[in-house]
DNA sequence: TTAAGTGTTGCTCT
DNA sequence: AAGAGCAACACTTA
């Protein structure tokens, strides 16, 4: 599931009710989603410390520790991170779990296995190493940044918007809503989007990524709670453009499917 | 039933 | 050397 606004919101998540508590039992129930830290290694790093901040660049989410260093977090497509006050069973495909004082503990969830969960030394390096780009949401992100992110690619608008190297946080769902919002056909060639194109793009970028956090982005009503004249809850067969051009088309790129109005993006 | 599909990323091949 | 395609994974849907 989750791009940028699923992550931000497991952000405020983790932000509100998993720091400054300290750590008791690390517990890797499936060390397939460690990342280069055997289990070990990870559950010595973390018992006994406390989570102080949760940031977040792009997908990734992470949190500092006390004592230096970061707990990061990668959802992939089925990751999931869930908190519960009381001791109960872990919920089925846990992969990672944290126990506070009290009962209370932090599931790290993964069905497909397709996430990471690991230590780094330092946020900014991590950023680096990871080969992100700017965080689409970053106060800096301005068009001129957009415009040096998209460099000289002459890929497709919708391929290099879900780079993660050339802008950190956009996948295929929300790709087709600001090339959707945008008015972008999202084959268009990088190269012949005009002045006019990459302002709305950046426009609609930024709009697009901070209604979705701000209508709850991750949550099971979130399609419901979105305004008609966007894309999300008609991106499927049979959808309906919401400006009344008819049926959607879709096209696949590289084992993804896209949605987009072909009257009105161009 | 079998096969194709999936909100991600990373590796391989061109 | 940028960019396309598929594998990884474990399910769900057609």
């Amino acid at each position: 599931m989750p791009e940028l606004p699923d992550v931000e919101a497991y952000r405020r998540r983790l932000q509100a009710h998993g720091l400054n508590k300290t750590i008791g039992k690390v517990a890797v129930t499936d060390k397939r989603i460690l990342d280069h830290v055997s289990p070990a290694a990870f559950a010595r790093t973390l018992e006994g410390r406390r989570l102080t901040t949760a940031k977040r660049h792009g997908k990734h989410l992470l949190a500092k520790l006390d004592k230096g260093g970061w707990l990061t977090v990668h959802f992939g497509m089925t990751g999931d991170l869930q908190f519960h006050q009381d001791p109960e069973p872990a919920p089925p495909y846990t992969c990672v779990r944290l126990d506070f004082p009290g009962g209370a503990h932090l599931s790290y969830i993964n069905r497909r296995k397709l996430g990471r969960v690991g230590l780094a030394d330092d946020f900014e390096s991590f950023i680096v190493h990871e080969q992100l780009g700017p965080d689409a949401l970053d106060r800096s992100f301005d068009v001129a940044a957009l415009k040096k992110a998209l460099g000289g690619t002459k890929r497709g608008i919708k391929a290099a918007l879900m780079d993660q190297s050339v802008l950190a946080g956009i996948g295929n769902i929300f790709a087709d809503e600001i090339l959707f919002q945008a008015r972008i056909d999202p084959r268009k060639p990088v190269p012949r989007l005009d002045a006019a194109r990459l302002e709305r793009l950046h426009a609609a970028t930024r709009r697009v990524l901070q209604e979705a956090v701000r209508r709850g982005a991750g949550s099971e009503t979130f399609l419901e709670r979105l305004p008609s004249s966007w894309l999300l809850p008609q991106r499927r067969k049979g959808g309906q453009c919401p400006r009344g051009h008819g049926a959607l088309k879709t096209f696949t790129q590289g084992a993804r499917t896209g949605y987009y109005c072909p009257t009105c993006q161009h």
